[in-house]
DNA sequence: ACGTAATGTCAAACAAAGCTGACATAATGT
DNA sequence: ACATTATGTCAGCTTTGTTTGACATTACGT
C-alpha cells in the first residue's frame, strides 16, 4: 500500500511531518512511517489526512488487491 | 464513524456476515462489530470491503470531521 | 564552528484491531 | 421436538498501529 502523503506534504507549502502530525493528530514519527509505507494506518487517520488535503482516501493512498478475492459487484452479468 | 457493509451484504444476494468474513479474510466476529461501528477496521480491510462491493472507501465508510481539523486544500484564497 | 530545524530510526510501552472459543437467541426446515 | 443457520456478545489472547523518549544525520543560518 503506497501512498502521496509526502508528495501533499511538500506540495502544501513545504509542510513538515511534525506539522501534518499535529495537524492530524498524529507524531511526526507516526507520519515518518506512513509515508515509507511501514504500515497502512487506521481507517480513521486515513480519512483525517485525505481530508486536509482535501482528497478523497483512495487518492491518497494507493491499494492493490492482494490475491485471489474477486469483486461481488462485478457480477451482474458475468461470462 | 457509519457505515454501509450491512446493506451493501443484503444487495449481495444476502451475504452473510461469515461469507464476506471469508471473502475479505476476517471472521464474522469482525464483520459483526464493523457493522456495527464498535471500531473501525484498518485501511487495508476497509479497501477490501469496498473492492468486493465495487464501491470506494468514503462511499461504504462514512467519516465526518470530528473537531477543529480545518483543510489545508480550501485555503488557496481564504477570507 | 556553532545552534537549530527536519528527518530517519530504534526500543519500550500502550491502545486498538482482530482472532479463538464459547454460549445465547431467533428463525427456518424436517 | 430437533437440528441447522445467522447473528449477538463476551473473555482472553495475539498482532499491529501509535506514542514517548532518545540518539544520529543532513542542511541551513549565523
Amino acid at each position: 500500500m503506497s501512498n502521496e502523503v509526502r508528495l501533499l506534504r511538500f506540495l502544501a507549502q513545504d509542510m513538515t511531518q511534525a506539522e501534518l502530525g499535529k495537524r492530524v493528530g498524529l507524531t511526526r514519527q507516526t507520519i515518518a512511517a506512513i509515508e515509507q509505507g511501514r504500515y497502512s494506518p487506521s481507517l480513521d487517520v486515513a480519512f483525517r489526512i485525505a481530508h486536509l488535503f482535501g482528497k478523497r482516501v483512495d487518492e491518497v493512498f494507493h491499494w492493490q488487491p492482494g490475491g485471489a478475492e474477486g469483486n461481488v459487484a462485478a457480477n451482474s452479468d458475468a461470462g
